[in-house]
DNA sequence: CCTCTCACTTACCAGAAGGTAAGTACGCAA
DNA sequence: TTGCGTACTTACCTTCTGGTAAGTGAGAGG
């Protein structure tokens, strides 16, 4: 019930990390805001293939308020807005790296297709 | 396209093992063959106060075809199936405890209500 | 005879999540 | 003047997820 009571009460801390991260889209977020330390609005955007702005928009929100990323408003006109990792953020990321060499592993042996961005920069994801 | 294949393609890794876990009790599950090594259906169910006997059998059949959970079925009347996590499912269990580190973390630090159940078992949770 | 247990299955329903498409207010380049 | 880029918001729609409630079929216990 405090500020970052979103959701919850939890089960347990995997119930509550995994409460946090499950949205389309936040796992990579947090991947390209580790990478780049601090991205505008059109940047994440074009990193992420296939978000909406209206999702990227919401789950920008929610992981504001989950305390995973900051969000900072320059007042200028065209508005410019930049996102970073807050060190909770950061933590998180590194917790989940272990979750990501498993998924690697299991893609790599499974030999599940990955999608194929033709467009979008190509570089190792977690 | 092998038989893994219930989804996908992936993004990235972390993407493929979320994709594997996001299921409102798969954590849960993991954990719970994790404590005990073998569980039958009603037991497993009584370790999760909450679930419905129908989610509880989609997500142990999903975790099945996921090669997380062995399922072994007695020929025997009463009916007994026992599930035991797969060497897997056991990996996975260790990729996701740093995320339950992080998870237990924020919640003694944001004292986010945690349920309270009466009459579940009490343990520590992941 | 009635009920409970086991491990499900089925039909139905509610809410959440995510996608599309359009609108907004402003400046700058062609 | 038309269109583009910026960072959104809004309305609407579809799909997915999980929940309830009931049924199954045989055996064991009161």
């Amino acid at each position: 019930m405090t500020r970052a009571g979103r959701t919850g009460p939890y089960i347990c801390g995997i119930d509550a990390a995994l409460d946090v991260v499950s949205g389309k889209w936040k796992g990579l977020i947090l991947w390209e805001l580790d990478e780049h330390g601090t991205r505008r609005f059109a940047e994440l955007r074009r990193g992420l293939p296939g978000v909406s702005e209206k999702v990227m928009t919401q789950h920008l929100r929610e992981m504001e308020q989950d305390g995973l990323i900051h969000r900072h408003v320059y007042a200028e006109v065209p508005p410019r807005v930049e996102y970073s990792l807050t060190e909770d953020g950061r933590k998180l990321n590194q917790a989940l790296s272990p979750l990501g060499a498993w998924g690697r592993e299991r893609i790599r042996r499974d030999e599940i297709a990955l999608v194929d961005h033709a467009d979008a920069a190509r570089m190792p994801r977690p």
